[in-house]
RNA sequence: GGGCGCGUAGCUCAAACGGAUAGAGCAUCGGAUUUCUAAUCCGAGGGUUGCAGGUUCGAUUCCUGCCGCGCCUACCA
C-alpha cells in the first residue's frame, strides 16, 4: 500500500511540477521517509528543483502544496525548511485499506526470471559458505515470486571438474575400493561427510607425493571419456553426493527446478556452437605469438581501453596482461568458455538444448529434472529466459564480467543488460571458531578478525552439522517451556526455530560485508535474530488463541468491527502517533520487498522484519489487550495485531521462515 | 603492478538514489505493576564515520591523494 501511494505522489508532483513550469528540464521526484512519524510519513527534497526552476526551494514547496490538489490517501502537506515537502498519509484510509488487505493494480513486467544458486561441486559436504548461497539465492526466489515474477531456479554442476576428480582417487587409489564398494557406501545416509574426509585426504597425498599429481590428471581425462569405468564411478560419486545436497537444502526450505550439469555442456557440444559464433563475432582472437601463442583469448573484462579517436579504429591489440584463454594451444576449451556457451543458451541465443529427466522428487510433490544426452519426452521448458540471476560468490566476479562482455561481443546487448552477478562475500571463520574446531592457529591467524574455509584442508562448518547443532539447542529451550507437548510436536518447533535462526543470520548481513562466523552468534535466540521474529508472531497469535477469535477473519472483517471513525480517532492525534507507526511499518511490506529487488539485497528485508518486530513488541508490552475494559478499543487494538502479525508472517515467509505455534 | 571491495560505538553490523539530531544487536551497568509466556520490555554510558583535501545549500555516501585490510589477477575447474 505505502509503495502504491509513494507512486501516486511522485506522479502527481511531477504532473503538478510540469503544468506550472512548462517546458523545463526537471530533476527527478524523489521521495524519502521522514527521520520521524511527527514530520510526516513521506519527504520531498525540493532543493534539486531550485536550481532548474530559478526558484528558491521552500517557494516551490509552497506551490506544489497550494495547486496539486486532492489526492486519495494523502491527508495533508507540509512545507518544512530548509526545503522540504512533508506528506501526511490519511491514517483512516491507510488502516481501512490494510485491514482489507486491498491490493492495489500493480505494473508487473513480463518475461521469465532465472535464478541460479548453490551451485556446490558435488564431492563433498556443503558447507557454511554454500548455505549463505543457497538462502541469499532461495530467499531471492521468493522476493520476486511475491512480485509475481514467473522465475526458475537452477544450480548448476560442475560434475567433470578436478574436484570430483580427487574425491575419484581417493576412492580407487588411496582406498582401493571397487565400484560396487563406493556404491554400497554411497547408499550410507551422510556420505557426503565421508567424502568431504576424504577429499582433505586426497590434499594431503598430494602434497606428500608429487608423482601422486599424475594420476589425478590422468584420472580427470577419464572422467571425460564417458565410456570410462572412471567416469562411471565419479557420475555415482557426483550423483550421491548431489542427492545429499538437495537433502541438506530441503531441509531450509530449499527447492530447484533444474540441474544442468557440466557433463551435458560437455557431451551435446554447446561448446562448438559457441566457438563458431564468437570466432564469425570477433569476440576471440587467435594468438600468433607471446606467451598465449596458439590460444584463442579475449579480453578479460574490465580492462577494456578506451580507443576515442576515430583515427586509432585498428584493431586494439589485447596486451597480454589483459587477455583472458578462452581456448587452449592444445584446443581445448577452459572454464570460462564453458560459461560463455552455457548462458547463450540460458538466453536462448546458442541453439541448442538439453536433455531432461526427472531427478529428484520432493515430499510436497514437486519434481527437479536434471541434464541428460537423451531425456525424457515430456518435460517442462528451460532456458530461453529474459533475465538471469546468478547468486556466485564474489571472488567469481571477474570470469562473471567476461561472459557478460562476451554477450555484448556477440551483439546481444540486451541480454548483457539483463544479466545480473549476484555477488556476495564469503563466509569466514573467527580464530575463536577456528580454535574451537581443532584448528592450529599460527601467530599471524590469531590476529586476524577471519579467517577462510578450505574444503581441500577440510576445514570448515558442515551445513547439516550447524543445523543439527541448532536443533539440538532449540529443542533445549522448547523442551523446558512446553513440557506437555509431545517429543515429535517438540522437534518440530526446534526444527523450525532453529530454521528461522539460520536463516535471519545469513539475511541479516549485507551481501559485501564478509560473515565471520562464529557459533555463539550463530546460536543466538536472542536481540535481532529469527527467533525474536517469531516469537513476536507467537505472541500476537496468542492472544488471539485467548480472546477466541480467528485473526485472519477478524482482519477481514475489521471494517464491520472497528468503525472508521474510531480507527482514524485512535491513529490520529499524539497518542495514536505509536499505534500509526505499527501500522505504517505494516504498509511497507510490498515497498521494501521492491527495494530487495531493485537493489539485489535481501538484508533489507530481514532488517525490516526486526524492526516491525520490535515495534510490536514494544506496543505488546504497553498495552494490555485481552484486559482492555474499552471495547472499541480493544477491537482496535485487537486489529492492529492481526495487521502486523499478517504482514510478519507474510514477510518471513518470503525469508523462507515459518512460524512455529507456540515457542 | 593492475582490477574489485572494505575501513562507522569495546565487539558484530545498519544507514538504496548525497538530506533533517549517524541507528541496532551483543557485551557492561541499573531497572520492569507475579500480565496476552521474560526467547520480552525500559533506561544509562559508549562516535572527530581510517587520515588529508575537494565538489555544494548539505557528505558516512560523490571525486582526488595517502594509510590499513581482504579478494581476484594460471594455457586449474
Amino acid at each position: 500500500m505505502y509503495l502504491h501511494l509513494e507512486h501516486r505522489l511522485a506522479q502527481r508532483v511531477l504532473e503538478c511540477l510540469q503544468r506550472r513550469y512548462p517546458g523545463a528540464v526537471l530533476p527527478n521526484v524523489v521521495i524519502e521517509q521522514p527521520p520521524k512519524v511527527e514530520l510526516g510519513d513521506f519527504a520531498i527534497p525540493i532543493f534539486p528543483f531550485a536550481k532548474p526552476l530559478r526558484s528558491a526551494p521552500l517557494k516551490i514547496a509552497e506551490a506544489i502544496r497550494g495547486e496539486i490538489g486532492e489526492i486519495e490517501g494523502i491527508a495533508e502537506m507540509q512545507v518544512a525548511p530548509p526545503g522540504y515537502l512533508n506528506v501526511r498519509i490519511d491514517r483512516g484510509w491507510m488502516a481501512s485499506a490494510l485491514a482489507a488487505d486491498a491490493k492495489p493494480p500493480a505494473e508487473i513486467p513480463h518475461g521469465k526470471i532465472l535464478v541460479e544458486h548453490s551451485s556446490i561441486n558435488p564431492n563433498k559436504a556443503a558447507h557454511i559458505g554454500h548455505l549463505r548461497n543457497a538462502i541469499l539465492g532461495d530467499t531471492f526466489v521468493r522476493l520476486l515470486r511475491y512480485a509475481e515474477r514467473t522465475v526458475d531456479v537452477q544450480n548448476y554442476i560442475d560434475n567433470t571438474g578436478v574436484q570430483v576428480a580427487d574425491v575419484v582417487v581417493g576412492f580407487t587409489h588411496i582406498e582401493k575400493k571397487s565400484r560396487a564398494e563406493i556404491e554400497t557406501l554411497a547408499r550410507q545416509p551422510r556420505f557426503d561427510y565421508y567424502c568431504w574426509d576424504l577429499y582433505a585426504r586426497v590434499s594431503q597425498w598430494y602434497e606428500a607425493d608429487k608423482q601422486n599429481r599424475q594420476v589425478r590428471l590422468q584420472t580427470l581425462h577419464a572422467i571425460e571419456d564417458a565410456s570410462t569405468e572412471t567416469a562411471a564411478i565419479a557420475d555415482l560419486i557426483s550423483v550421491a553426493v548431489l542427492r545429499r545436497h538437495l537433502e541438506t537444502m530441503d531441509r531450509l526450505d530449499i527447492e530447484y527446478d533444474f540441474l544442468p550439469r557440466e557433463s551435458e555442456i560437455l557431451h551435446l557440444h554447446f561448446w562448438d556452437a559457441a566457438f563458431v559464433k564468437l570466432k564469425e563475432s570477433g569476440v576471440l582472437t587467435f594468438e600468433t605469438d607471446g606467451k598465449n601463442k596458439g590460444c584463442w583469448v579475449m579480453r578479460r573484462a574490465g580492462t577494456a581501453k578506451i580507443t576515442e579517436d576515430t583515427d586509432g579504429t585498428e584493431e586494439d591489440r589485447i596486451t597480454e596482461e589483459d587477455q583472458k584463454v578462452i581456448v587452449r594451444s592444445n584446443g581445448t576449451v577452459g572454464y570460462v568458455g564453458k560459461d560463455i556457451a552455457y548462458h547463450m543458451w540460458k538466453f536462448g541465443l546458442l541453439g541448442r538444448d538439453f536433455g531432461y529427466r526427472k531427478f529428484y522428487h520432493y515430499p510436497n510433490g514437486h519434481d527437479c529434472w536434471i541434464s541428460t544426452a537423451n531425456g525424457e519426452k515430456d518435460h517442462p521448458h528451460f532456458g530461453d529466459v529474459a533475465e538471469i540471476y546468478n547468486v556466485i560468490d564474489a571472488r567469481q566476479s571477474e570470469a562473471q564480467n567476461t561472459v557478460i562482455e562476451a554477450l555484448r561481443g556477440l551483439g546481444h546487448a540486451e541480454a548483457a543488460d539483463h544479466y545480473t552477478h549476484f555477488s556476495y562475500e564469503m563466509v569466514a571463520l573467527t580464530p575463536r571458531c577456528a580454535a574451537e574446531l581443532g584448528y592450529n592457529l599460527s601467530d599471524e591467524d590469531k590476529t586476524r578478525s577471519y579467517i577462510e574455509v578450505s574444503g581441500r584442508k577440510g576445514f570448515g562448518v558442515k551445513a547439516d552439522d550447524l543445523l543439527d547443532q541448532l536443533i539440538v539447542s532449540a529443542k533445549k529451550e522448547v523442551d523446558s517451556r512446553h513440557p506437555q507437548l509431545t517429543d515429535s510436536e517438540r522437534q518440530e518447533i526446534a526444527t523450525q526455530i532453529a530454521i528461522g535462526a539460520l536463516r535471519f543470520f545469513m539475511l541479516k548481513y549485507t551481501k559485501q560485508s564478509v560473515i565471520a562466523f562464529d557459533f555463539k552468534e550463530a546460536l543466538s535466540f536472542e536481540g535481532e535474530t529469527g527467533p525474536y521474529a517469531q516469537y513476536a508472531v507467537v505472541r500476537a497469535t496468542s492472544i488471539f488463541r485467548k480472546a477466541g477469535v480467528d485473526p485472519d477473519t477478524f482482519c477481514k472483517d475489521a471494517a464491520g468491527r472497528v468503525s472508521a471513525a474510531d480507527q482514524s480517532n485512535y491513529l490520529n492525534g499524539e497518542s495514536g502517533n505509536e499505534f500509526w507507526e505499527l501500522w505504517l511499518a505494516s504498509s511497507k511490506t510490498s515497498y521494501v520487498i521492491d527495494k530487495c529487488i531493485a537493489t539485489t539485497e535481501p538484508a533489507h528485508l530481514a532488517k525490516h522484519v526486526f524492526q516491525l518486530a520490535q515495534l510490536f513488541n514494544t506496543f505488546y508490552h504497553r498495552h494490555p489487550i485481552l484486559s482492555e475494559p474499552d471495547d472499541k478499543r480493544k477491537r482496535f487494538l485487537l486489529a492492529t495485531v492481526a495487521v502486523v502479525r499478517r504482514e510478519l508472517i507474510r514477510c518471513l515467509a518470503v525469508m523462507g521462515i515459518a512460524v512455529p505455534p507456540v515457542m
